[in-house]
DNA sequence: CCAATTGCTATCACAATGTGATAAATGGAG
DNA sequence: CTCCATTTATCACATTGTGATAGCAATTGG
């Protein structure tokens, strides 16, 4: 199932590596890194050059080319995603009968790129809002998935206003919240943001295991069996590789 | 000396007419656009998605891979061409013994981009500093290469301010200076923008033909003999190639 | 609801390109 | 000048890409 890589996929993993290394390129180092020979590299490095993906600066530098940047200026990650997931949301909606969002983190807050309403079951969220991250379905997934420094950070950023009686306020208890919510792979929002609102949520990945962000499936009634909420989850995990795969490889 | 295109500059033509038509592939049309049979095309759109350089919207529309536009998001075209541009700039400073700039144009103003200053030839601008277009040699050079349709606008946008006596703020008037400008490919500032200041500029190019910004040479006192102006244009012009190839092909 | 259109995938024999090892040339730093 | 890292060049070989055709899938219009 797994295609052998393209010529086109091994140049574009040197590409990223370029970009993630500020243009830094070290030709036994990256050779080591990529598992690619050096006299590979190098021409790999032509033919982005030639392509018009990079540019070289000095020795052993190359840049994205900016003719190449201002192509893309009109296409923002916000909007793409968005296009990319609503329509699939909405089938989920559907499927589900509950209102689904999906949201990235942004400074420490959750930003709603799409939503999907489900009739009758209207939720005080819109899009491109921004939501508290430690007491949301979507944000504690996304939390919960931070490195361990990115983590530590937001915990002792407070405050955690108490935003239901169920809101959990305390950093260490929210801690071992995101503990849980990362190994059991969801996130649940039980009335902690609004009162009469429950939530379920689960990471959408990239194909390399990064985290995008996260799709919710939110209730104005908690849920009435655990079978029905396994089942949600199922369907929840079922589009999130849908949505990954639509996003495609190398990330 | 022109390579054979390989698959990769292929596919990437095909990336730069997706996004230069927001997303939309109409497999016939693209084919007679990019001169490649449509079966091969979608080779290529197979390619770009496994590559992550593309997601797939609905029936028919690709859009730029968010997650990859995550990764250039610390990389700005201005910061780029400016770390390019500015070593070249300063050989070129010491070869003509004058200041060089480098700019672009951005809201019908020039912005420059980089500047080499020649020792004890100071002159006032800076660098990311705007200036008038109308009035200085590069941007006479940037505004004599906008399509028909721009140019009218900007003539039309006014006012000219008069920084000089020299300076030129007649609408048709400058319509006919751009004109000179356009045909005989740089242009000249003749203390226009100020008293002491006289400066010529070339266009520097994408390896396609269009114009990514301009360099000048700038001097305090106006050039002694029309054989030495000539002689600064020639190495302007080479650098300008110089330039050009640096940011390589595909633009 | 069925036809027609368009988007998209699969398969083939063949040609073109990419591949990796090696060697040599270029350029910068001390 | 000398060293070291970057970069180009060259080779025989194998992997990929190529384009034509046929077929499948999904959307559109009546």
């Amino acid at each position: 199932m797994t295609r052998s890589m393209s010529s086109f996929d091994k140049a574009m993993a040197l590409f990223g590596a370029l970009v993630a290394q500020d243009g830094v390129f070290e030709s036994d180092a990256m050779s080591v890194q990529l598992g690619v020979p050096e006299s590979t590299l190098y021409r790999h490095l032509n033919a982005l050059h030639s392509a018009g993906l990079i540019c070289r600066s000095k020795r052993g530098r190359y840049l994205p080319n900016p003719v190449f940047l201002k192509k893309l200026e009109g296409f923002t990650p916000h909007a793409v995603l968005s296009e990319i997931v609503r329509p699939i949301l909405e089938q989920l909606s559907v499927a589900l009968e509950t209102t689904t969002h999906f949201g990235i983190l942004e400074n420490d807050m959750v930003t709603y790129l799409a939503k999907a309403v489900f009739e009758g079951e209207e939720v005080f969220t819109r899009e491109k809002g921004q939501l508290e991250a430690y007491c949301s379905a979507i944000g504690k997934v996304l939390l919960s998935h931070m490195t361990v420094d990115e983590r530590q950070a937001y915990i002792t950023s407070g405050p955690f206003p108490k935003l239901t009686d169920k809101t959990i306020t305390d950093p260490a208890e929210i801690e071992r919240e995101l503990h849980r919510t990362r190994i059991r792979g969801f996130g649940v929002d039980d009335g902690e943001v609004h009162n009469a609102l429950y939530c379920i949520a689960v990471p959408v990945f990239t194909s390399r295991g990064m985290v995008v962000g996260a799709i919710s499936s939110s209730s104005s009634q908690r849920w009435a069996s655990p079978k029905e909420q396994r089942d949600r989850l199922i369907q929840l995990n079922g589009v999130a590789q849908s949505i990954s795969s639509t996003l495609g490889a190398g990330a």
